[in-house]
DNA sequence: CAACGCGCCTGCTAGC
DNA sequence: TGCTAGCAGGCGCGTT
């Protein structure tokens, strides 16, 4: 399931393709996938070209010259995936063909998932963005900020509570896992139980593990592909996720 | 407000 | 072997 550090592979692997694309035809098989009306497609999206792509949480944003903006949520089973000859397939959800005929596929199995076109100017007090926490890898999410966040959540588990969009941007299942284990600290504490010294831990892990994942291209335990197709590295060594009843791999017991 | 239960979806799998 | 119930899981929504 796509997190911060598969959204963010995605966003440069995005970037290093379609900007200065402009975008020629759009097709779509589920409404859910991609909700907006002809209308504003047309007037918005087609014979738009491509001018900048960002990240908030795990939203990805393509910024067009019409002054609007394509955002995306890959949620579980999501791929963003450019010009590839194995695509489309029974997952493809939507389609851009761009004017030099090649296309990006927004492929989405279980239709969770979401691309929308939105006005730049609404943007930020869109649902989905206007609430979201700190990004957790930017200067300001230093622990103080964590704990003062988190605190607000004291009779959830900690587990819950980083899930949690907006105490912090982007975390999911799987890097929650790593970086409480990292910090030694239980998944079902309560929030409002832990010290300063595991709120300091716990802030050091959630960094680390995102930013050694982003380095290694995300994780692919399930769906993920980056744009151009491959998979990422980081599951090839996770400390407890997915690993129930195998070795550990700090002390080797069980 | 926080906390929690539900629904959205498809495909894999445990259990019969 | 073939069927089905259960599960996976982010997140918006309604309820407590």
């Amino acid at each position: 399931m796509p997190e911060l550090p598969e959204v963010e592979t995605v966003v440069r692997g995005l970037r290093d393709t379609i900007i200065g694309q402009t975008i020629a035809r759009v097709s779509s098989d589920w409404d859910n996938s991609f909700p907006n009306s002809d209308q504003s497609v047309a007037d918005y999206l087609i014979g738009a070209t491509i001018e900048r792509i960002s990240r908030r949480g795990k939203i990805i944003r393509i910024d067009l010259d019409s002054g609007w903006a394509l955002l995306v949520h890959l949620k579980m089973t999501g791929q963003l995936v450019y010009d590839l000859d194995r695509f489309p397939d029974s997952t493809t959800r939507v389609i851009l063909t761009f004017d030099d005929q090649t296309k990006l596929y927004f492929n989405d199995q279980r239709k969770f998932g979401w691309m929308r076109l939105i006005d730049q100017a609404l943007i930020s007090s869109f649902d989905g963005i206007q609430r979201l926490g700190p990004e957790p890898l930017s200067d300001r999410f230093t622990w103080e900020v964590l704990r003062e966040r988190a605190v607000r959540h004291a009779r959830s588990s900690i587990k819950a509570t980083l899930l949690n969009q907006t105490v912090l941007a982007g975390m999911g299942n799987i890097y929650t896992d790593e970086a409480l284990f990292l910090a030694k600290v239980h998944p079902a504490r309560l929030t409002g139980s832990l010290s300063e010294a595991e709120f300091r831990r716990i802030h050091q892990s959630i960094r680390q593990v995102l930013q050694h994942s982003i380095d290694l291209g995300g994780s692919s335990r399930q769906n993920y592909l980056m744009v151009d197709g491959s998979k990422g590295d980081y599951l090839d060594e996770p400390y407890v996720y997915g690993r129930q009843g195998q070795p550990c791999r700090v002390c080797d017991s069980r």
